[in-house]
DNA sequence: TATGAATGAGTGTTCATTCAT
DNA sequence: TATGAATGAACACTCATTCAT
């Protein structure tokens, strides 16, 4: 009796190491390929195990890249969570800054199919869904800090600024993860100074959040 | 006579309207489905012809998008020449940012395939230089042309400067080019507003080219 | 534990009948319209399995020749070893001839592909290496018998009987496969009768063999 | 009117020089790649003429094989006509057979893709039916020249060694094809030593022929 | 549940042949 | 007659997906 109680929970477990592996793969061979030439023969070799299985757990390879989509979309919404949190305290606009934009390139460079998946929109309404909500997430997000640093903005100004903000990060993202060393360095300060320097006028350069 | 001469010819006319029309039935496909997704045998029937005819003027898929980055490339590199020219008169760093990204957009929106086929970088050896060597071309010519502006700042601080500037660029184009209308008004301004404030302090605010 | 042990084994069995079931398939194919007219969607269809299937196993159209030819290859070895070995205890030089000639004869009437493999040269580098190896591994194994048949002969003489009696048999093949009944018995005769005269007078007409 | 007259047969000439510059390049096309792979674009190419061009003067693909069968066959025709002349006066077998090989092996160095046409059987019924015209003319003549040389010979004796002495000969062909500088020489040689010892029991050593 | 064999529609590509000029 | 563009039916091969075990 008891080993039928343990043997259920055991299954599932395996179940969802397998799920886990499996999407580690997806995640190298995405990463690797991109999404149209990943093949889930592929992704389940990388795993360790057969094609059928891969289809025991994912419907088919669609689904595949939006469990995986669904994990970075997770950890990309705790991330906000975390950095956007409301007593976020810093006493100037690089601070802040330096305060978002560090977390997210560390979190870009742990999830090396973000890329390949949020950019291949074809590939489903699903997914591309995805990804608009991604960025209108990160967007509003970064819009509610901008109007706790300066209340009496706005909104349409500060909007736009959040918006502008997320896609100058975005166009960032693949010189900085092409470039290493110092390269890499002083394309993260030069990213850090356009944000800076546009920002600054909009937001002022010291203002302190309310709260 | 005058028949012989153009007797001739014409068939070549013939081939050379061939591979203008599957040109742009690529350029239409690439645009569409990206390069993976998009098949020769859309392209040919998109033009109106047999798959065999696509091979009588293409050795394959990858030629048709090498063709087709190659007049983008040409059309890129005339759009620099005119662009970036010796005698560029421009008042003020706002009009210079306008002078030297409207021509861009306008470019890019005709180039529909552009992103599509210099994306994805997995496409070929060909391609993939290319896509660098587009991207460095143009950093040297805006490199050149802020040299000119600004003759007494650090080469390096410059060329960082160009390179950023190209980033943000191609940055803002998925933006830009999805939005329409106010949106995509804004969306514009808001690129060279960041152009601007980013630029100011490297070269100056109105400083005249020397030539 | 036995049906452990089975269970894994019996879809390696599968495969490999499979594979079995592929090369005999190719092997009618390929003895029926040459290398160069056999489709591998013919082949997978007498093999009674879709296109893909053939592909799970040979890697494309040449791997599935050279697999054909890797068997015969070997067949042809073993024969070698067994028709050429050492004790080969004959009077005559007639009875030598009988002794060689009809395995042989026998083999190429059981690999009806062999043929078709071995002289379309074009297949690949692969073959066309292998085939030149069957031809010097033919000649130097009758070689290596002509001379314990007559140890005292000349080396380059004895080579070059060696040589001619491969090329007189191969040359006989055809003649001797189309035949049929009494005719294809007749062939064979005048075969051995040409082998026989040629190497009388070179290995003399009852030398027995040393060992 | 004379020019009418003339214009005419000038358009035949030059009909005629295309089909035989088409066929040159299909021998050197078909001794290069065998039957099946070579193409018409490629005859044509290499004929400095267009596909269109070869399809004017030949229905298709085997009716340039055909044409070119044709032409060996008329010249293999011609050759035996001279060789096996009634007056064909020799003192020894050796003597005759040196006057049948030699020729014939000279015809074959002539005609590279002869080989190439009649040996890839699958081609066509026409194809197949001319090569085993020409094997049972090649045959018969052989035959007639062994009745005028031996004339008290039992036919079906004489029949069985033409039939063997052209069977051989063809054996030999590409062996000596392939060889160069002294091994060509040893190899037929060789060649002639077979036949030799082996008609030699046959026709008798030195009889002479009664006309 | 896991395997890996099996499927088959679809992709890029070729090439004998036809056709408009 | 000559051209070379055009055709389209194959062909080799792939890969997402299913299925028997």
């Amino acid at each position: 009796m008891g080993g039928e109680r343990t043997s259920e929970p055991r299954r599932q477990e395996r179940g969802v190491r397998r799920m886990e592996s499996l999407l580690r793969a997806a995640e190298d061979v995405f990463a690797d390929f991109g999404y149209d030439r990943a093949t889930t023969n592929l992704i389940a070799a990388r795993a360790g195990v057969s094609p059928g299985t891969l289809y025991q757990f994912y419907r088919n390879k669609e689904a595949v890249a939006e469990a995986l989509a669904e994990r970075y979309a997770g950890e990309f919404e705790a991330l906000h969570a975390r950095v956007f949190r409301e007593g976020i305290a810093t006493a100037t606009l690089s601070d802040l800054i330096d305060a978002t934009i560090d977390p997210f390139l560390t979190f870009h460079r742990r999830a090396p199919a973000f890329e390949a998946l949020f950019l291949s929109a074809a590939v489903s309404p699903e997914l591309s869904g995805r990804i608009q909500f991604l960025h209108d997430t990160a967007a509003s997000r970064v819009l509610a800090l901008f109007e706790r640093w300066t209340p009496g903005a706005k909104q349409d100004d500060l909007r736009w600024a959040a918006e502008t903000a997320v896609v100058v990060f975005r166009g960032f993202l693949p010189a900085i993860k092409q470039a290493t060393g110092a390269k890499r360095t002083r394309a993260i300060r030069e990213l850090k100074t356009v944000l800076t320097r546009y920002l600054e006028p909009i937001l002022g350069p010291r203002t302190t959040p309310t709260s």
